[in-house]
DNA sequence: TCAATATATACGAAATTACACATATGTTAT
DNA sequence: ATAACATATGTGTAATTTCGTATATATTGA
């Protein structure tokens, strides 16, 4: 993982709150990141399609819905920037994340 | 500081060096720089003022040289992001220090 | 098989960023 | 005041990145 590489992926609103999100769900799909970040589809799923490339998130498909989290082999050293980043940085991305969280919480399972 | 505007001042190769160098350096001038990196004096120049600009660095003219330290009041999260990128990424920069750290205690002082 | 839904990607346009070159500013020593 | 040196910035151009729109692919259920 090229430190340059990583931060030029870290240098979008799109791409860097969807990374605050994910680390902070645990993992998401498209949809919720859409609703969430109040997106268009194809924006949003070319913004984690260039995470997955590089290797900072990993999908897994499960029926129509992809889902993505953090890459489990993601260096260390790149964990504890996105940590260090998520914890001090909420005001950034809180707002996102409650609508993640009430969208995954809500009955209608996703979407 | 906006996390965003953080990681796009990281996100080139010249600044994410200056910024490894002066961390591990302590301090820098913009000629020890323009030798370690191997660039000319306005692209190394025109860097450091952007990360001047956004309160990455802090500048300092003693003589006719100006001097670049991480800024005293970059906040914890973006130290601790440094901190770590620096200790885990010593191949990407190394070469340079070198460079920078032979310059610095050679017997002509400066550049 | 067909319709509906979720996601991915191709492609040209728009926006942003980086660069080379020239020149300006600031400092020192003569 | 002038020359020499270090640094900063203005300007037009080139390269890169982002975006909107249309379309393609994959999955599910009828």
């Amino acid at each position: 993982m090229n430190p340059c590489k990583f931060y030029k992926c870290l240098a979008d609103d799109t791409r860097l709150k969807s990374i605050m999100l994910i680390q902070q769900a645990d993992e998401a799909c498209v949809c919720d990141l859409m609703a969430a970040l109040e997106l268009d589809q194809p924006k949003t799923s070319r913004h984690l399609a260039e995470l997955r490339k590089c290797g900072i998130l990993q999908d897994e498909r499960r029926g129509k819905w992809v889902y993505y989290r953090l890459h489990p082999e993601l260096p260390d050293w790149a964990k504890t920037v996105i940590n260090a980043t998520a914890q001090h940085n909420k005001d950034y991305y809180q707002a996102a994340l409650d609508k993640l969280l009430s969208c995954k919480s809500s009955v209608n399972n996703c979407c």
